[in-house]
RNA sequence: GGGCCCGUAGUCGAAUGGUAAGACGUCACCCUGACACGGUGAAAACUCCCGGUUCGAUCCCGGGCGGGCCCACCA
């Protein structure tokens, strides 16, 4: 028998005997079941499940869950982001840095698994039913091997290669960075006007703007408007960049915006991705003009200075000489890194790259193939396709990554591969394959740099298929079936998953891509340490139980929409969940007696309201069936507590409880049939509500329904069948003006100050079809206490006689 | 500058080519044999504004105003 409800003891509970059941398996030799898999998002080790991460991952469950209710054979597998950045920086800080690179690596390492066992804690408090056989992390020599593979594979087809390239640059990670890693923020900065000397008159000058005198060393050309009628005459001409001294040349270029500050432009190598553009474009020369550190190169003086450092000295330098014209506040938007926050830079260095150039249309057309929901942010996929200017840096200067697995001439520059056999390498303490070089016989590097974590997780769906490994698995379960993850995302893991995918397989690595927003907190302001606004998933499940997490979840559902996290919603799914308890705790003590197969295939006496009931909960199947499989979770769970707690709760078991509790008066036939009828409806909302509220649901079903249905699990039974044929509009019709003659009589009840039990004398309902009320008119006198019941022809009114 | 999303009771939020769920909050009443973390009722929305299509628009189209996100530009 069902007791109180006590989460606390109720969920860890089953999510012990899921497991002991293998209630969430995949069978990969299980030919007979479709297959349904999921590319699960394998979350950052950052220590600790963020609101948002529990939101994407109830969605994920929710899917897994429902799905496998439907027959599939679910493969949902879940694995971890390890390598990155954050955690270097935290091991430094426990650990300084007098460690070898492999003592930091291992350090890293054992940091990393004691962050997975409690995030991997925290999911399965949650109830997350991921098949953990298949759990895989990024930084495992697997998973490297299978990265390097990948890469090698890429090599070979000329899609990676190694050169010289002005890439964005983070001076206080000291790496290369991607395009998708910066991040813009708006700051206030000065703009300095600077007076050229011309070289050809001696005595005249130009004015410049600049935010960056700091780079005058590297100016290689000035540029104005083609149609600026001031400068006209300049073109051609050269102007002497103060302090170095260097003629540079006036030259055009459309590019150039007159209005800008004095319409006069210094271009430097690099000051930011215009001056990329134009050296390119006018073939300037390039002026290194920063070291890896942010330190200034051929400054002469100021060589060696920090940039900021730099910009203080130089500008007091120009101001002493007369030369610094005016100042004026500017208000500017500068790249930074989105991991730490800094401004990059531009600087040219040897990188190692994927090519992307070239591949928008294929990976648009992949996208193109795919279900995106909600459909609309498929359009972020192709506008940032349309936007590749650049193919993607993929070395990372860091230690905690996959290593690349290349060694390269220190003389002649000629990559050498790694063994396919020998994978994982690692180049740094790794001997090459070869002991020289076999073009020249120089000597070989192995290559420092690590992946770009990007390049780790754009193959989880070919780790997680077993891509190389286990043909007949992989053939089962890629391409994926579902990818969830954030819209944040989209322009790095969907974009280079498909494009990676794509190069490696020839197919595109997913059939549908679910996509989530974030959740901010109550203010609406994005969850932040330095806010004070965050929500820890913990406290939640703690006060208001894992289920009831779950619910808000499937509540907060408007896909990749942010929204709001609402104590109200969460409040709510609670009530409701205590409310379906005590719901199931009246029907289980109503079906005392009651045996189902009894009622096999015998007919039963069924009233009106019972085939409302039991029409009701088809047109749900129906309805849920459809939503679920749309991933609309929103609708199920408004349905589901709509239906439950306003229909079922609020009118149906009012108005049976007579038949129940008074057989010998109604009937024993009655009585059964009321039975049944409770029996079946609440089956098939535990049923629908399992894959949103698994403790509860299974809890209810262990003690009212496993030892008739037989499922050792509500977990491994089968989504409610549909019986169409159930679907009774005229009962329904009748029922819903039953319950319109209660809501008066109770009504005048409240109104009256009266108790809801009390009785009345008489109720006389004028109704359109007073026909309609015949079957229900039993309901109307026992759950309305009415002893008397008078219909008539008419509009609707209902008049009480207390 | 470009793209996308959004604008519904005090608040949060569904739905629909035929004037609109539900929740929270508010108010009144009721401890009715599952539930007071409950029950029954009440008050509360010209569905942002202006046009158009339509017999009829909150829902479709155009324009505006307001909010959000992404991208580009920013010497």
């Amino acid at each position: 028998m069902l007791g109180n409800w006590n989460p606390k003891e109720i969920e860890p509970r089953w999510q012990k005997r899921w497991v002991e059941l293998g209630a969430h398996n995949f069978e990969p030799r299980d030919a007979k079941r479709p297959v349904y898999s999921i590319d699960t998002p394998p979350p950052f080790t950052s220590g600790d499940l963020h609101m948002g991460h529990v939101l994407s991952y109830a969605y994920i469950d929710i899917a897994a869950r429902y799905k496998r209710l439907r027959g599939f054979n679910v493969f949902y597998p879940q694995g971890w982001d390890c390598q990155g950045f954050p955690t270097e920086v935290k091991v430094e800080a426990k650990f300084g840095k007098k460690l070898s690179a492999a003592e930091f690596r291992q350090k890293c390492v054992e940091w990393t698994d004691e962050f997975i066992a409690k995030m991997r804690g925290q999911m399965t408090a949650m109830g997350f039913s991921p098949d953990w056989r298949y759990e895989y992390k990024t930084m495992s020599p697997a998973y490297h091997a299978k990265v390097q593979l990948s890469l090698l594979k890429m090599y070979e087809n000329r899609l990676v290669y190694r050169a010289e390239h002005p890439v964005f640059w983070c001076a206080h990670c000291v790496s290369a960075i991607a395009k998708a890693e910066t991040e813009d923020v708006e700051r206030e900065t000065e703009l300095n006007f600077i007076k050229f000397i011309s070289h050809e008159t001696k005595d005249g000058f130009v004015t410049i703007a600049t935010t960056r005198p700091e780079l005058l060393h590297a100016c290689v050309a000035v540029f104005v408007h083609p149609d600026d009628a001031r400068y006209r005459k300049l073109v051609g001409t050269h102007v002497h960049v103060p302090i170095y001294d260097r003629a540079v040349e006036v030259l055009t270029d459309p590019e150039v915006d007159p209005t800008f500050g004095t319409g006069i432009v210094m271009m430097c190598t690099f000051g930011d991705k215009q001056d990329v553009v134009w050296t390119y474009r006018h073939r300037l020369p390039v002026v290194e003009s920063m070291d890896r550190h942010g330190r200034l190169l051929n400054a002469g003086e100021f060589t060696g200075l920090k940039a900021a450092e730099a910009k203080a000295k130089i500008l007091e330098r120009l101001k002493s000489g007369g030369i610094l014209v005016k100042q004026e506040k500017l208000k500017q938007t500068v790249k930074t890194h989105d991991r730490c926050g800094k401004p990059v830079e531009l600087l040219t260095s040897k990188q190692w790259f994927c090519k992307l150039k070239g591949f928008e249309e294929a990976i648009k057309s992949a996208g193109h193939a795919m279900k995106w929901v909600p459909d609309f942010t498929l359009q972020y996929l192709v506008d940032w396709a349309n936007f590749i200017e650049w193919d993607w840096v993929i070395s990372r200067d860091r230690i905690f990554g996959t290593p690349l697995p290349f060694w390269s001439c220190r003389k002649c520059g000629e990559v050498v591969t790694a063994d396919e056999k020998k994978l994982p390498v690692n180049p740094i303490t790794d001997p090459p394959p070869c002991p020289k070089c076999p073009k020249c016989g120089g000597e070989l590097e192995g290559e420092k740099a690590t992946c770009d974590c990007w390049v780790d997780s754009s193959i989880s769906p070919l780790i997680v298929t077993k891509w190389l490994d286990d043909e007949d698995f992989y053939n089962r379960t890629f391409p994926t079936t579902l990818r969830p993850q954030g819209t944040e995302i989209i322009r790095t893991w969907a974009f280079y998953t498909i494009y990676r995918s794509l190069m490696l397989t020839g197919k595109p690595p997913f059939k549908e891509v679910l996509i989530n927003g974030m959740v901010l907190a109550t203010d609406g302001k994005k969850m932040s340490k330095s806010l004070g606004n965050v929500i820890p998933p913990d406290k939640l499940i703690e006060e208001y139980s894992a289920d009831a997490v779950r619910q808000w979840s499937a509540l907060s559902g408007a896909f990749a929409r942010d929204k709001p996290f609402s104590y109200k919603d969460i409040q709510y799914a609670k009530s409701f969940i205590l409310k379906l308890w005590n719901a199931s705790k009246f029907v289980e003590k109503s079906l005392e007696g009651f045996e189902r197969r009894k009622t096999k295939g015998t007919s039963l006496k069924f009233r009106t309201v019972d085939r409302w009931m039991l029409s009701r909960i088809n047109r749900l199947i129906k309805e849920n069936t459809k939503n679920y499989d749309d991933y609309n979770y929103f609708a199920v769970i408004t349905s589901l507590q709509d239906f439950f707690w306003h229909e079922f709760c609020d009118f149906y078991l009012e108005e049976v409880k007579h038949r129940l509790y008074q057989s010998e008066k109604f009937g024993e036939e009655s009585k059964k049939a009321a039975q049944f009828t409770l029996y079946v409806t609440l089956l098939d909302i535990v049923k629908m509500l399992e894959p949103i509220l698994p403790h509860t649901t299974e809890e209810i079903y262990d003690s009212i329904y496993k030892a008739h249905e037989g499922d050792k699990s509500l977990a491994q039974s089968k989504w409610p069948a549909l019986y169409e044929k159930d679907i009774d509009e005229k009962a329904e019709k009748k029922a819903v003006l039953l319950n319109q003659v209660l809501t008066e009589i109770r009504k005048f009840k409240a109104e009256n100050k009266m108790a809801l039990n009390a009785e009345i004398s008489a109720v006389k309902v004028r109704t359109l079809e007073p026909e309609l009320l015949a079957d229900v008119k039993e309901e109307i006198a026992e759950a309305g206490k009415a002893k008397k019941i008078e219909t008539s022809q008419g509009d609707f009114r209902v008049e009480v006689v207390s």
